[in-house]
DNA sequence: CTGAAAGCGCTAACAC
DNA sequence: GTGTTAGCGCTTTCAG
């Protein structure tokens, strides 16, 4: 299996390696007559440069490390979708890191990123230490988190995110503002950190009305679904609203109290705070916060081909831009809540 | 931002790059104080190998090429862990590439896996042309398609799927041996190919009692949502059961008929052949075939790992194996069926 | 406008 | 056991 190299083209089309070379990188100005014949061989050779070797020679790999977790890779799809369309306006790739319970830790990512050479890495998972994240930067990788809150900025970490804490802030300032006192939260145990930032934005809420927040629902570590637990859970607790983060909870606690004879939302209002096509397929239909996923990766690759480029730039050259970005979010009302 | 290279352990530790390629490969005999000696400058000045250069001196890469598309990424999340799983364990890099409607083709896509050099090709899209998989063959990389029942034998293209053919033949056989010989399919745009083997099924079975299948219910282009459309169509049509692909479409049917007043299962049944949880979820539940996503990736996969490994050996070793993989299904019977 | 040659970081014979 | 050296395929000065 002998593969075309550069020396066969530069070769068949007798020029140098140098010449070819410069036709396939459209550099520097070749002479109109011999960039044609380079480009007839290279074509009758079936002729594809190694990017390998490239990447060797060039120090640089045109290639972003994407790290998702087994627990986010469950609904990730806009936003890879979104990164993906904005890494090839760029012409980079992109290498997929999955970290999968028990298999792999981000330590071995870490290690597997570096040694892969990738050009930047976008994380995509809130369980990376801040030791872990500065030695990416150390080795000169420029970072974006994807989807967490927390504050980097110091760290020279860009991120972007969707502000959970003022969403939950909002949804449960406006309940209280409206007399419903007992607003509840329904835990969802793989997105610890997000649960966190929502759990804090209720807090204030209620702590400006001189109220207690005790409404977070956790489920039990031997309960397989949040449904089952929460069946049993609702036979004796009535909530004027229920929040919970994923569709599924959302869909599992209007199945519980519908079963139960509650009537949605007359007695208890379901709101949904990372809303999908399924709770419009619901019925009462659940109210929801759309947040822009696709974007959340468009953004997320594009300040990082910023840095990037920044980083080619001379010192008296970079420019000052924004690595932090707040993404907004958008309330579709439905049936599953009133007003 | 000077990286650190075999050059600077080899001066650091005295020894040649050669004792450091041997201890960082693990090769050969290296003397046990020599070793450590190397392993502790290795540790102290933070070496990690370039695995680019290793991939120019070895002349692979250890990655293997993943082909997505933008239909298929919206359920895919299974199958892309049981695929990163199995390549964890085989030690192999995942490159992703995402085909993206209107941004990039199949053709170019081709191209960037041949540049990338990736050792071998998982390809979860069933629009590559023969010619687009005969170029990928003849530069030598193995492919593995995956999820499509079509035959690629002769062209020596491993596969791992689930035969829909037999699963429409099957569901639909059950139905005319009951006497209820009106079912219906409803059209999935974005997965034209399964759709096809599916009627195929389904008209075998017609044809085996000396019928006509005629019930492929075709969404117009005008439909954004199949829903909008089947509220209007199951208007004057009534059908014994309504087969579809995805579950947002069986939810579709399952809220149209239960808004015109018609009973599930009693007088129209509904099946999913492609169960997701939200079937589950869905009242009256929904009965479906749940297919092995996980294993699809994960035995796609693992037969990449076999195909490259006959690579390497000697024309008189290689040994026969499956690279056609037809996975199982199992029938979850939920209460949109009846017996 | 084009060619010669050095170098990117590493592996793998081949010596010693 | 360990060192020397020739590549792997490409880019990029530097001459001419």
């Amino acid at each position: 299996m002998k593969r075309i190299t550069i020396y066969d083209v530069a070769n068949e089309a007798n020029v140098s390696l140098a010449t070819v070379s410069r036709v396939i990188n459209n550099s520097s100005v070749v002479r109109e007559d011999t960039k044609q014949r380079v480009e007839e061989v290279i074509k009758r050779l079936g002729y594809k440069p190694n990017a390998i070797a490239q990447g060797l020679a060039l120090q640089k790999t045109t290639t972003i490390a994407l790290v998702i977790s087994d627990n986010s890779v469950y609904n990730t799809a806009h936003t890879i979708h979104g990164l993906t369309d904005v890494a090839k306006i760029y012409k980079y790739n992109i290498a997929l890191h999955m970290i999968s319970e028990g298999l792999n830790s981000t330590n071995e990512t870490v290690e597997a990123i570096i040694k892969s050479r990738a050009d930047g890495v976008l994380i995509f998972d809130d369980r990376f230490t801040k030791e872990e994240l500065q030695e990416l930067k150390d080795f000169g990788l420029p970072v974006v988190i994807l989807g967490t809150a927390e504050k980097y900025e110091d760290e020279g970490i860009g991120s972007v995110y969707v502000n959970f804490e003022k969403m939950g802030y909002e949804i449960t300032k406006k309940y209280l503002a409206e007399g419903k006192k007992d607003v509840v939260l329904v835990e969802d145990r793989k997105n610890r950190l997000v649960m966190k930032n929502i759990v804090e934005g209720m807090k204030k809420a209620y702590k400006e009305q001189n109220l207690d927040f005790n409404g977070y629902i956790q489920i039990p570590d031997e309960y397989r679904t949040s449904y089952v637990y929460l069946k049993e859970y609702f036979k004796n607790k009535k909530h004027d609203a229920v929040i919970t983060y994923r569709d599924s909870q959302a869909i599992a606690v209007l199945n519980s109290l519908t079963e139960l004879g509650i009537k949605i939302p007359d007695q208890t209002e379901i709101v949904c705070l990372l809303d999908t096509k399924y709770n419009a397929m619901a019925r009462p239909q659940i109210s929801g916060y759309r947040i822009p996923e696709y974007d959340l990766g468009a953004v997320s690759m594009r300040v990082l081909t910023k840095m990037l480029a920044q980083q080619e730039k001379e010192e008296e050259e970079k420019e000052d831009f924004e690595t932090e970005i707040e993404l907004g979010y958008l309330f579709t009302k439905r049936t599953s809540t009133k007003g």
